[in-house]
RNA sequence: GGGGAUUUAGCUCAGCUGGUUAGAGCGCAGGUCUCACAUACCUGAGGUCGGGGGUUCGAACCCCUCAAUCCCCA
């Protein structure tokens, strides 16, 4: 069925989208997952999301476009097609750089398509027609010239900084792909001695064996302890090299001794210190993690064997003072958790300063604004305190770093085409960089480079900026960051309005998935067993923006039930509807017509659409789904429909029968249209069985308010029914009357016109409560002894029973009815006697406690009466 | 160390700008196979809204403080 629909969608074409007309546009370009991916629950929550979003503008009229992609995630493919190479016993150097990229873009080719095709079981009405690739020409085009632009306006530079290394993935990674994690490790103190009478220093460490590469101490310059020492030397042990005693504010005199080795070639804070004061750097770990020959005696051993040979070696020297536990926190790669080495070492790096300012200012000035707004701080607290980016990656796959060097004259050349020869020499001996990019630079200009930039498009003419991004939180500095100030540099604008964090998926116990854990909920699991309207609902329910939300199989299984029941209610309409046609104006009531119930559900109908799009405008999805949820299952199922059968059955007139039927229809389809956002399949398929104009739910006009079908008076009306019937089922149950059984009911009220409501509506009491027959009388009239009774709104709700009803009983249970209102009414006449509360309170709310004091007043007189009678 | 989130019925969560007698689903108890639906219907029991203080006529909601859990950053 899922799959059907979805074919006609795309054989109509309803998901394609072409720029221009006098609709407003609408534009949400997806977060493309790799292309090496296969979709995991975090996915089908996100997507959801932008389909809910992007079904409903649609509906609504905006020129809507949904720009799908892939992206292609550099070292994770790299690894993929590495391990297969493995496999084959074979290795991407054995095979070359030519031959290796070939077979990615094999395996891209075939296993490229997984995650597209998952996205489409999950409903997503993305423009296929458009679909995009971080590595395509156009996107590979616009990355060249991202790049030449800053690299001539001097915000991309190469320079030799320290970086983060990860010796598995065996690439440099950039600051935020680095995990810290507290770990156990340990606290060497090393007694490094003094020169020319200086007294030895004490320095502590967690990774001894770096001292080979150590060319300063440094101490802070405030520190009395020290300060006689600062600007005299100390001779380095094993290596037997003076050192400096440096004076830095960096050092925190609390952390060991006080006094710390500057290791600039394999530490990023003693890179900075170590660049302030001119110390010479000097690599000992080399990318491999072995030592270098610059380690003397200890190169070519592991970083960690040489950690024990050195600290053997020092404890044989006597300079150990002692080794301590000690926890630290340890930064790993987030790819494959090795962990990282800080390395000195020539990267490319984005300057990024100029570029931070106007994306601060775009969201500062509410160009971009993110739900829930407490991003907005996560988002302007990162961009103040940023780092240059390193975006160089010793890969293969990816964007090649578009940069010609000239082996003759050393000019490095970054043109807008490969160039032949070199511009100043004019020698043909030119060399491109190695390197490829972050695959996050590429992602950084996907709002703009899938709409045709550095074209001027149309697309990008009327898409740009587009209307909202749809993500994950832990993908705010990645990305949504980077996209933000690439567009402000190369678009002027900010790339999207909106930005909506959505949380975490986690498992039942609130853990996040992980296959370590082996609490991963596949998705397509779920498609599978229950469709993707269940999957999808219950996504978007029982969750609020920003917040995390547990996986529940029962969730899933109470979303099908709900599924259940749209699909039965609707098999009941279909069933009743063989022989309606709604005629040309099919939209229009009668008024004059149309019974109690129809103008309830119609008036409840319009206020139901109302809150939907109130709450869809202000992306509070789960909400607006619940409304949907509650609408048609407590008030159009569990009442309207119960009232409208004997109408369809036939057993009232003709005309009433086609008025229900009228009103049933409009209800039912344009509840469906509500519901089409979060349940496309389910909706299109009933909604194809109605009679209906167009060719599908999905490009149905929206349903809106009507204020016209909107009447208050007749909810009040069916409100007080509602707890008349509610009151009577309440007294036989608690009589155990079964609910088939009809009963004799007697109900009085002082109250002339609803004396006459219950009077023209004896049907719906007699019908839904099996009150039968059902007397209304005055406060005038004989109330049975024998009976039990309840007070609703004034009114009395007798059930006569003689020798069923246990007097002492029915006494206990009106004495908990009457504490219960008295406690109530001492509420309200507290406040009613607070000289502040009415000379404060607004009027409006003045007027309720006072009704509510009437009310219980009343109620607790009429109870109080019936105690007496039972008593006497 | 800094920042953020969460804490409401047995469980999972709603509760929009302070005006409710605090809601839902699941679970629980009782009753129903009523011709759309037992993946259902009807009824009911369950909460001093994490603790303490404050602002206010009025606080689940605003402020302070403490505690627990989780997340991010350094």
């Amino acid at each position: 069925m899922e799959d059907r629909w979805y074919q006609y969608w795309l054989d109509e074409g309803l998901f394609h989208a072409e720029p221009g007309g006098d609709r407003k546009p609408f534009c949400i370009v997806i977060p493309p997952p790799n292309v090496t991916g296969i979709l995991h629950i975090g996915h089908a929550l996100n997507n959801t999301i932008q389909d809910v979003l992007v079904r409903w503008r649609r509906m609504r009229g905006d020129n809507t476009l949904w720009m799908p992609g892939t992206d292609h995630a550099g070292i994770a493919t790299q690894a993929r097609v590495e391990r297969q190479l493995a496999e084959e016993g074979l290795s991407k150097d054995s095979l070359g750089r030519e031959q290796f990229l070939e077979r990615v873009w094999a395996w891209k080719e075939q296993y490229g398509g997984t995650i597209i095709r998952q996205l489409k079981r999950l409903g997503a009405s993305c423009d296929w027609q458009r679909e995009r690739f971080t590595m395509d020409e156009g996107c590979s085009r616009a990355v060249r010239e991202v790049f030449r632009r800053l690299y001539h306006k001097g915000l991309i530079y190469r320079g030799s900084y320290i970086i983060n290394w990860c010796p598995h993935c065996r690439t440099t990674i950039s600051d935020i792909e680095v995990e810290h994690s507290e770990e156990q490790g340990t606290l060497t103190y090393i007694r490094y001695p003094g020169l020319d009478g200086a007294d030895a220093i004490v320095v502590a460490t967690t990774r001894p064996e770096t001292m080979l590469g150590d060319t300063a101490v440094a101490v802070h310059p405030e520190d009395e302890r020290y300060r006689a020492l600062i600007g005299r030397q100390v001779l380095l042990p094993i290596m037997n090299r003076p050192i400096p005693v440096i004076a830095d504010a960096a050092v925190d005199p609390g952390f060991g001794t006080g006094a710390v080795k500057v290791t600039p070639a394999h530490d990023p804070t003693d890179f900075e210190m170590g660049r302030r004061h001119h110390l010479q750097e000097i690599t000992v770990v080399g990318k491999d993690g072995i030592m270098t020959p610059e380690a003397g005696a200890y190169a070519g051993l592991t970083a960690s064997e040489a950690r024990k040979r050195v600290v053997a070696e020092l404890e044989k020297q006597g300079l150990i003072v002692k080794i301590e536990d000690y926890s630290h926190s340890v930064g790993h790669c987030y790819r494959c958790n090795t962990v990282i080495e800080p390395l000195v070492s020539e990267q490319w790096f984005v300057r990024m300063k100029p570029l931070a300012e106007p994306a601060m200012e775009a969201v500062r000035q509410g160009r971009t604004r993110f739900v829930p707004e407490r991003f907005t701080k996560v988002y302007l607290g990162w961009l103040e305190n940023i780092r240059d980016w390193c975006i160089s990656r010793q890969l293969w796959w990816g964007h090649r770093i578009p940069v010609w060097y000239c082996r003759d004259c050393g000019e490095v050349i970054c043109p807008e085409e490969e160039p032949a020869s070199c511009p100043k020499c004019g020698s043909a001996h030119l060399e491109q960089d190695p390197d490829v990019l972050d695959t996050w630079f590429s992602s950084a200009l996907w709002p703009f480079s899938t709409l045709g930039w550095p074209d001027k498009t149309p697309e990008l003419d009327y898409y740009f900026p587009t209307s909202v991004l749809v993500t994950g939180r832990d993908i705010i500095f990645f990305w949504v960051a980077r996209m933000i100030f690439m567009s402000c540099e190369f678009m002027q604008e900010a790339p999207f309005k909106d930005v909506l964090i959505h949380g975490l998926v986690l498992d039942h116990l609130g853990r996040k998935m992980s296959k370590s854990l082996g609490n991963i909920q596949d998705p397509l699991e779920v498609i599978d067993n229950y469709g993707a309207d269940t999957l999808r609902f219950t996504l978007v329910t029982g969750n609020t923006p920003g917040n995390d939300l547990r996986f529940q199989q029962e969730r899933i299984e109470g979303t099908r039930n709900f599924a259940n029941k749209v699909w039965n209610a609707s098999r009941f309409a279909l069933m009743n509807l063989g022989d309606f046609e709604p005629g040309p104006a099919g939209d229009q009531f009668d008024q004059e017509i149309l019974t109690l119930a129809d103008r309830w559900i119609l008036s409840r109908f319009s206020r139901t659409a109302g809150e939907v799009n109130r709450n869809l405008e202000a992306y509070e999805l789960g909400e607006a789904a619940r409304v949907v949820y509650e609408f048609i299952w407590d008030e159009f199922c569990d009442w309207y429909i119960e009232l409208a059968k004997p109408r369809l059955y036939g057993r009232e007139t003709p005309e009433s029968r086609s008025v229900a039927q009228h009103v049933l229809w409009y209800v039912l389809q344009h509840t469906l249209e509500l519901l089409h956002p979060f349940m496309p399949f389910l909706t299109e398929e009933i909604w194809q069985h109605l009679p209906h104009h167009g060719a599908s739910v999905m490009v149905a006009p929206w349903p809106e308010r009507r204020p016209e079908l909107e009447s208050p008076d007749s909810e009040a009306e069916m409100g007080m029914i509602m707890d008349v019937i509610r009151s009577i089922r309440n007294l036989r149950s608690e009589l155990n009357l079964p609910p088939g059984k009809a009963a004799r009911c007697i109900v009085i009220t002082g109250d002339a016109a609803t004396r006459l409501l219950l009077k023209r509506y004896t049907a719906y009491i007699t019908q839904l409560a099996a009150a039968e027959p059902l007397d209304l009388g005055d406060p005038g009239c004989p109330k049975p002894k024998q009976a039990s009774s309840a007070v609703v709104r004034g009114t009395e709700i007798y059930i006569p029973l003689v020798g069923l009803i246990d007097l002492d009983k029915e006494i206990a249970r009106l004495e908990k009815d009457a504490a219960a209102a008295t406690k109530e009414l001492d509420r309200v006449r507290g406040k009613l006697t607070n000289e502040s509360f009415l000379a404060k309170a607004p009027p409006e709310v003045i007027e309720k406690e006072r009704g509510k004091e009437d009310e219980l007043d009343q109620r607790l007189s009429t109870i109080g009466r019936r105690l007496a009678t039972l008593r006497d």
